[in-house]
DNA sequence: CTAATAGTGTCTATTAGACAGTATGTT
DNA sequence: AACATACTGTCTAATAGACACTATTAG
């Protein structure tokens, strides 16, 4: 179609026939992660910390009962982040939630149905905000990723299920700069998440580095030993204290609150520091 | 739209309806960039480098005249990627250039036609490889970013022309672990595409820091100047030879070439090292 | 010889890693 | 008292920044 012919941009638009290309639909999915506490049976012992994601049981075709990241189509009024947003509150039942863009997927057969373009996102909660507010068909997932020799194996645990797949990291370039996500062996995830899945966790893992992620992930007051852990839940290592504490050290602020009742030496709680350096 | 009713997933793909849910459309845009070199009037100095990016000349509504990223449309038969490489070798005749995803723009009325949907791509090439092979409306544009008080300014100039626009970065949260760009002032970039540019100068900015993208700007063969003036041009400052010889050092492996006729000292080639460290 | 870049040695400052020690609650 | 974590001091190793110096070419 030439425009040539025509005198305006609003001649034009008026004109204008938005079918002449091939329309496709776009869904956004999310990766809800946060880290959960299991007590432990010594009342002495700090409770282990599990970064865990939220996962959908499909309760209809295609990959019905099949677990998948909480998603949704977005709507042709509606932009990508709203759209997020909707989903978010209807999975959680909470507003103002951390999350931001991962990456969007566009295989031509990720999805069996027809051409279904995603946009995956990564969204971090406290999941102390969270009581009975999930949906019913949604589920906490213990998330317990393991270097394989032929790739990455990652084991998805809510206690009454384990999930697991294998995926590898494909370099795209020869100066490996920019690389993928490849399925190795998925029977329990549906779609491409389980590609979703790793990405995010690699996001996050890179991401806690150099930002602040990590105080999205602990309620509003804390002590510096649930911060620690948070940070070696997402790194998958331990750190060590001065070293941690150095770092972290003009990031947050005292309070004057102390968490007692643990069987030991009672912890400052800190918070936060907005706008520190 | 319940499935319950179906025997198994291949009697409900069979009567799937794909238009049960609104379409829209999806472009890929793409923001080439490389490093252009003008020769000084010194016959000693070295050439002065520019980042340089791509752009073309929009020949029909909506924005005719003005310049934007070479893109299109995203067919339906067709992934993402795949139409991105289609696009650059329209736009440039060169197969195998180095590409990567961006970020996914989603906002309602970003194209005045209808919803679009863009999913952004940095490229980088050496310019050496390009000779006479750009298409007829496309243009390199030097890039000149400068921080102003309220934002960032993006001069760029093609010689014959200059263009400029005005971006300012807004945090999305309080841990500043998320931001976008927000348009200050544009009179001369089509659609949303100087939120583009001003995302992709800072994505390479920062990885060229942990990767080796640096390499994709140069030619086969070099010199450690010239590669020190690709860094330099890309992060906006001058790095010390020392320190940055140290860093390279096990990224390059010496050949037994050299480059003479300089009006100095002839500086030894090398090459990009794969499998380093 | 001179201008200009190529390339190296070394000193210093900053940051990261490691370990050992002290402090203080609960049972 | 004993356990378990909270928290700190300090030494060492590794990395980054700065500067001064030597090397080598075309003109």
């Amino acid at each position: 179609m030439k425009t040539t012919q025509y005198e305006s941009e609003e001649a034009f638009l008026k004109a204008y026939d938005p079918n002449q290309f091939e329309r496709l639909s776009l869904t956004t999915d999310i990766l809800i992660f946060s880290v959960s506490s299991e007590k432990t049976n010594n009342y002495r012992k700090l409770s282990e910390k599990f970064l865990s994601v939220l996962l959908v049981k499909r309760e209809d075709y295609p990959y019905k009962g099949k677990w998948c990241l909480p998603g949704g189509f977005v709507g042709i009024d509606e932009s990508i982040e709203d759209a997020t947003k909707r989903i978010l509150k209807k999975e959680t039942n909470l507003e103002n939630i951390y999350v931001e863009q991962l990456y969007t997927f566009g295989e031509i057969d990720r999805d069996p149905r027809m051409r279904v373009i995603s946009t995956a996102h990564v969204a971090l909660i406290d999941k102390n905000l969270l009581k009975d507010n999930l949906a019913h068909n949604a589920k906490w997932f213990h998330v317990i990723p393991k270097e394989v020799s032929d790739g990455l194996e990652i084991v998805l645990d809510s206690g009454d299920e384990v999930l697991s797949f294998k995926v590898r990291k494909i370099v795209n370039d020869s100066m490996r700069s920019d690389y993928r996500y490849q399925t190795i062996e998925n029977t329990s995830i549906a779609f491409d998440h389980d590609l979703v899945i790793a990405s995010g966790l690699e996001r996050i893992k890179n991401k806690i580095e150099y930002t602040d992620i990590a105080f999205h992930l602990v309620p509003e007051e804390f002590t510096l030993g649930e911060l620690q852990q948070i940070y070696e839940v997402v790194l998958g290592k331990e750190l060590l204290d001065p070293a941690f504490r150095r770092i972290i050290k003009e990031k947050v602020e005292k309070t004057n609150h102390f968490q007692t009742g643990e069987g030991h030496r009672p912890s400052a709680l800190f918070r936060y520091k907005k706008n520190h350096q």
